[in-house]
DNA sequence: TAGATTGTTAATCGATTAACAATC
DNA sequence: TAGATTGTTAATCGATTAACAATC
């Protein structure tokens, strides 16, 4: 039975379940079920079952879920059967890997701008898609209506990207700065920090 | 009082606190409370109180923590005190910044040892670090017992890669692969994907 | 001292799991 | 049909929060 409040914890696991089920689909498989998807994640059938129970109905008893089907539920609940359009801030190192990265497309997203603050970068062109100058961002994301942004540039300039791209109107603010970005109440911030993640595993070492 | 079983979900909150605790410290910051960081982070300081108690007392009643002690502290707990080489498997335009990224050295963690499989790279210098090949994996990892490594290869070849690192002793991996690695008990593993995390905001949208 | 903040306890809240009727 | 697996309920488990004595 759907519920209107689903926990956020739940919608975090949504991804990955689309991610295994793409992987699956890929492989040629077409049903699953909540204890292969579970052994695969290593989650418990459960709690699969419990999790996709919030938004509705997607398997048969006795067979399992049809993967295509559950694909595109997914999707449909996560928003991403539309392609979002997405910008793209700082393009150093990190942020020329993320604009030439060919994993967006087929998943929801797509980067259809990009900026930066050096000179030196501004008019060049990676994948012939133009390097803005940063300073025209929140005229322009506000002007395109970009609801989504990856922010690429260094700790120190990140959190005042961030206020120039909520007042341009941004809703979801993917951040690769090493530092923690605040955002008003309605923004959703995620961050992405390797550093973080690998301290996090060398405490069990 | 210090438990000997801290839940992961406290471990994974650590590096978090370490971070704010940094850009504290970088704008001169002495003193701080489990109120101010609680604000900053988004977290009760309920929350931040609870989470150091499992590890020890580290603040003062009336005056709060002092940023330097605290750091330390959280940086033993974690055991990033100390500098972890890593390896990084695949050079691509990922792996290339990763490689090149300048914020591992001051946060416990050194990138020493770069593989591809591709002939053209094997052999090349990123900042005077040769790019072996992925061949000799499984080899030199274990002769120089590198216990974390990185993982930027493309989807289908994650596991597989994951496979050879196992084997050669590593307990703990940081994969960008759009894919869920398995790995046995004892052998940690986070995944970075960058659209599970912009899905996973999509449906707030 | 008075004010502030810690560390900790107990209560609340929420998430996970086990179990099973329904049913394909 | 017999076997398998879902969707859901209730119980369990664990995490968060509120409150406050201790104390700097």
């Amino acid at each position: 039975m759907p519920s209107s409040e689903v926990p956020d914890i739940v919608i975090g696991r949504m991804p990955i379940y689309l991610r295994a089920l793409r992987f699956m689909a890929a492989a040629g498989q077409e049903i699953t079920s909540s204890h292969e998807l579970g052994q695969r994640l290593g989650i418990s059938s459960a709690q699969i079952r419990k999790d996709l129970s919030h938004f509705g109905e997607f398997g048969k008893q006795g067979t399992g879920y049809r993967i295509s089907h559950l694909q595109d539920q997914i999707k449909r609940i996560l928003k991403v059967e539309q392609e979002w359009e997405v910008a793209l801030i700082g393009i150093g190192d990190l942020g020329h890997a993320i604009a030439r990265y060919g994993g967006f497309a087929d998943r929801g997203f797509r980067i259809t701008l990009l900026f930066d603050s050096d000179p030196a970068k501004i008019g060049t062109r990676i994948d012939n898609l133009e390097i803005l100058d940063v300073a025209r961002l929140k005229e322009i994301v506000a002007e395109r209506r970009i609801k989504i942004v990856m922010i690429a540039v260094p700790a120190q300039a990140a959190q005042q990207v961030a206020d120039l791209c909520i007042e341009a109107g941004v809703k979801a603010m993917l951040n690769y700065a090493p530092i923690t970005l605040t955002a008003p109440e309605g923004v959703r911030v995620q961050h992405s920090d390797p550093v973080a993640y690998l301290q996090r595993m060398t405490y069990y070492l």
